[in-house]
DNA sequence: GTGGCCGGAATGGTATACCATCCGTTCCGT
DNA sequence: ACGGAACGGATGGTATACCATTCCGGCCAC
């Protein structure tokens, strides 16, 4: 394409699936992880131009990047000032994993119904993979799998707004749920939750599918609040996330 | 042909107040009306140098102003090539209504939990102005006011996270919602379960909510089924919405 | 000494020129 | 006569110059 381009631009990103084409996508890509890694703390200024300089593009570009950010909730838009990292607070975080824990409680009863069974065997390898790689203390590739899991098993429920609505939630909530997954006490229950969840699909049980997503989040709550609650306030928690994130670069 | 001041307007924006003053944010009301009113049809292209022209901007807060209904589900973009006013199929309509229904429930639950009296009562005016207008005949009215009351419910569920993802679902499902609205075979029904959910936030039944929610919603999907089930398919229909929306206000 | 006013720098918003890609058409070759 | 490749227009994508607003520092008046 551009020949001067040379933007860093590798691989494994977590968050996001369809973003490879486009370049402000790309670029999106670029400051969520920056964001969610802590490289950009919350409350520091976006300047157009400073991040346009210093990635190589001009602004236009990362104007759109920026736009797709703060329609995910990670930044926060002033009308004729520098667009700001978010800094949710805690009740706004268990607002979005309350509406989120709807969406997958939705998407559950919907698994249940419609899944295929190629879909379920697809959700069973992921489940397998979770544990295997969580035996081995692999957390990013279990807090990636995870993540799969739960994107498949909204898509088993063949409701594409569904699905579109819940991707939003899952990146709005990307820091906040890698918190929590470095939290190792309660693996036993994740995996079990998991598990549950997988035998519900088999078993075309939707009550048992409710009541492990229910545990599920009430585990992701539980982390949440104890992580964020008393100490943290405005300033979260800069070199939480820093050190296993940054790696990527 | 619109009066100036009277705008319809599906003010898709509950969570963001500073929707109003910025250019791109005007310019996608300007244009979300026009998609919503039939002037732009679905399946038109949307060509920035055109419209920009036409409306007297240049194509960069054009640009932006697409972006924003893009990710309102009204047109859908496409790499490379214009815009498309977007044409859902009716299971994909169906699909956001389901999705739709499911946040108005957790909303009614919300609700009734944590609903103030003062909101109580502002529903309960609300409630009343539309069996009043709905007397008169007043379609429009009802309409608006009927919107205005499902908003208020969400509001009073106390969730900024709920109100802002129920509103962009209020803003995608306009057209079809007032399409709905237009038939009056139910106008008794719709009454009753508006009537219900006043009861239930009163007397805080979050079972009676749930079920004046999906009643209402069982009739909404019924409405829209028949609407565009058999014929319609791709080619909507156009002179439906257009010259109602004029008169709003 | 303090408060208000003014001016320049910084920064987002907008306009516009240029580039890359896509699509329809045409023209050549078989 | 038909098919494919090349050309040209149309159109979105990007870069950049310019404008408007805001913030901050210093100066002046009181």
């Amino acid at each position: 394409m551009r020949g001067s381009g040379t933007t860093p631009d590798p691989a494994p990103d977590p968050a996001s699936d369809l973003a490879d084409r486009t370049r402000p996508a790309a670029l999106a890509r670029l400051l969520r992880r920056e964001i969610l890694t802590g490289v950009l703390p919350p409350g520091s200024a976006i300047k157009e131009r400073d991040h346009a300089d210093r990635l190589g593009v001009s602004r236009t570009p990362l104007r759109e990047a920026v736009r797709i950010l703060a329609q995910e909730g990670l930044v926060t838009l002033r009308p004729l000032r520098s667009p700001l990292v978010a800094q949710p607070a805690l009740e706004e975080v268990l607002a979005e994993i309350a509406v989120l824990r709807r969406l997958e409680l939705f998407s559950g009863e919907l698994a249940c119904a419609n899944a295929t069974p190629a879909e379920i065997k697809a959700i069973g390898a992921l489940v397998a993979a979770i544990a295997r790689d969580h035996a081995q203390g692999d957390r990013l590739d279990v807090f990636d799998l995870d993540m799969q899991m739960h994107r498949a098993i909204v898509a088993a429920g063949h409701n594409a707004a569904l699905m579109r609505t819940h991707g939003e939630y899952l990146a709005r909530l990307f820091r906040v749920r890698f918190l929590s997954a470095r939290e190792r006490a309660d693996a036993a229950r994740v995996l079990a939750d998991h598990d549950a969840m997988l035998r519900a699909l088999q078993t075309r049980d939707a009550a048992l599918m409710d009541a492990a997503i229910t545990a599920h989040f009430d585990g992701l709550e539980r982390n949440i609040t104890r992580l964020l609650g008393p100490a943290s306030g405005p300033q979260a928690d800069e070199g939480a996330a820093g050190d296993a994130g940054a790696a990527g670069g």
